[in-house]
DNA sequence: ATGCCATCAGCATGATGA
């Protein structure tokens, strides 16, 4: 079963791009990030024309999330970080897929800082994080995947020092997802790549694609039940290098469930 | 210190992203 995250960057104007994708990937599962679109503007037929079923939490312009299925309709569990209900942001939802909790996130940029949108980033965190710990320990395989908006270490990006200052980095930003790894949770693509860790994001400027100068940013973490299945992780690097593609490439894992 | 490049909304340019 491979599940995979994309932070697709606007779902209307990469449709074909993401379509491409599925085709060639095949994941399992697809959690999407920042599609930029309401609920009602969705490419729902689109997409299951392309195979896939698919929850979606959308709203106009910003952030929104969803999760798709290939050859099945995702169950959806809730939307929505609990205990961030008045939350005006779409950036959570959740659904079981063949008996694994999916829960598919785009944890707030945080920048610029400090300031109420950096306070807003840890605020969401947190609240995500007390979430996750209940998920840890419900006794289901669960899958976390993401835009996570956070440089876990100095070894997630290419060079720290010119963004020493930026919310990713922060010190702030890291301890919260080292809280959140100290659950027990296991971020599978560091686990599959010890020595050397896949960059997820490359910024548009400054040919930072061509040049490798990137970021890892998004994750996908196991609790203990979905951690013995792990069997392999990459990215999808080569989706970044299109043209008009997003700024993020996707990250997927290999979980040994299911038929296929 | 700032812009880089790109989205959306909406039709010129601002808010936003990371």
């Amino acid at each position: 079963m491979r599940i995979a995250t994309f932070n697709v960057n606007g779902i209307a104007s990469r449709l074909d791009l993401l379509l491409e994708w599925l085709a060639e990937s095949k994941p399992d599962v697809a959690c999407l990030q920042e599609l930029k679109s309401p609920d009602a503007r969705l490419p729902v037929d689109a997409i299951r024309r392309a195979g896939y079923g698919i929850v979606g939490f959308g709203q106009p312009s910003w952030n929104g999330v969803a999760i798709l299925a290939r050859g099945r309709e995702p169950i959806e569990t809730g939307r929505g970080v609990p205990g961030l209900e008045a939350d005006p942001q779409s950036r959570y939802i959740e659904a079981v897929v063949d008996g694994v909790i999916i829960g598919c996130l785009y944890l707030p940029n945080g920048n610029p800082r400090p300031g109420p949108k950096f306070d807003y980033k840890l605020r969401w965190f947190e609240s995500f994080n007390d979430h996750a710990k209940k998920l840890f320990g419900c006794g289901m395989p669960v899958v976390l995947a993401g835009d996570y908006n956070v440089v876990p270490t100095d070894a997630d990006i290419y060079n720290p020092a010119s963004w020493r200052n930026d919310a990713l980095l922060q010190p702030e930003s890291r301890a919260a997802f080292t809280q959140l790894i100290g659950q027990g949770w296991t971020d599978a693509v560091r686990a599959c790549y010890p020595d050397r860790v896949p960059y997820t994001f490359w910024t548009y400027w400054r040919n930072r694609y061509q040049r490798d100068a990137g970021l890892r940013i998004d994750h996908l973490l196991l609790n203990a039940e979905a951690a013995p299945m792990l069997l392999g992780a990459g990215v999808d690097r080569n989706v970044r290098g299109r043209p008009g593609a997003s700024d993020h490439a996707p990250a997927w894992i290999e979980l040994a469930i299911g038929n296929d």
